[in-house]
DNA sequence: GTCAGTGCAAACTTTTTGCAACTAC
DNA sequence: GTAGTTGCAAAAAGTTTGCACTGAC
């Protein structure tokens, strides 16, 4: 296990306020989760989870890690995103700037874009007495692989016919 | 049942297209469910679509059912929200315009935003060869109602411990 | 007539729950 | 010491699958 970095840190921090404020208990579980948690870049399944906390040798139940997990999306630390049929897909929310994914119709490769352009454009909407703790954009579309694949595809059938 | 909508009869053709285009077949029960869903404004579940069925007197099987959403999120007809944990939230998407929603952390509460500036400034943003189908934004928060509830608790919890 | 699509039920996966043991407060 | 939390296993809920039958092409 590395040492903590300054977001593990701050998240952390963050965590055990909110259990605080809302009188809960600071139990190794809860810190163990939102540390192995905030080693994962990108997302991860709820399986993907309980194994790395076995490798870390901080092997926890199923009941706990989708307890802590409901308390860390109410602490917005953790979203869940809309990817998955049958499971939960989530990702760790560091700060609150607009996060932006690109997914595929086809073959649901979901890319996270970067532009600042997009999440200034986002920043600037304030609804109205609602008080933002963070906001997330998903644009659906075929992706220029897929583009070229369907063409292709298309190509060969009508040739057939012909 | 009533009578077709001009966008009942939109979709249907839509679907149609799509159907053909997949060298897919034309049910009585695709098309049915197509229109059960065009029938519900906002989001509904699985089961809420069965039971919806069930009253237009067109019951189908829980696999059909699956199925055939699969399909409509494949024609753009169907999307699926984040929303609940462990059961599938859908809304119908008429058009390819931006959709918006503010989602309560508290009350769970869900909005939709019908904001011109916001859905204008998403659509400004063109992704490198990616073709866009639709876009979504999800804006989580504390809706005004929870914030007054809120405050009010830490009042009262404040006064207890004086 | 052929084979994709459907219904039904069973299987499977994911998530929740109940209870005894544990531990943070 | 007193609850809130955890682990474990069992239950519940949600989704997928297999197979015989049906109906779109």
């Amino acid at each position: 296990m590395s040492d903590k970095t300054s977001l593990q840190k701050e998240v952390e921090q963050r965590f055990r306020e909110f259990l605080l404020a809302h009188e809960l208990r600071q139990t190794r579980e809860r810190f163990a989760i939102l540390e192995a948690i905030y080693s994962i870049e990108g997302t991860f399944t709820i399986e993907h989870l309980q194994d790395l906390m076995q490798e870390r040798r901080f092997p926890v139940s199923t009941g706990t890690l989708y307890a802590t997990i409901q308390l860390l999306i109410q602490a917005n630390l953790l979203i869940r995103h809309p990817f998955n049929f049958s499971s939960s897909v989530f990702e760790r929310i560091a700060d609150n700037h607009p996060r932006s994914y690109q997914i595929c119709n086809n073959c649901h490769h979901i890319t996270r874009i970067k532009s600042k352009e997009l999440a200034n454009s986002l920043e600037t909407y304030h609804p109205r007495g609602f008080s933002i703790s963070h906001r997330i954009v998903y644009i659906y579309g075929i992706c220029p692989s897929c583009q070229r694949t369907i063409r292709k595809q298309l190509k060969l059938k009508e040739q057939n016919k012909l």
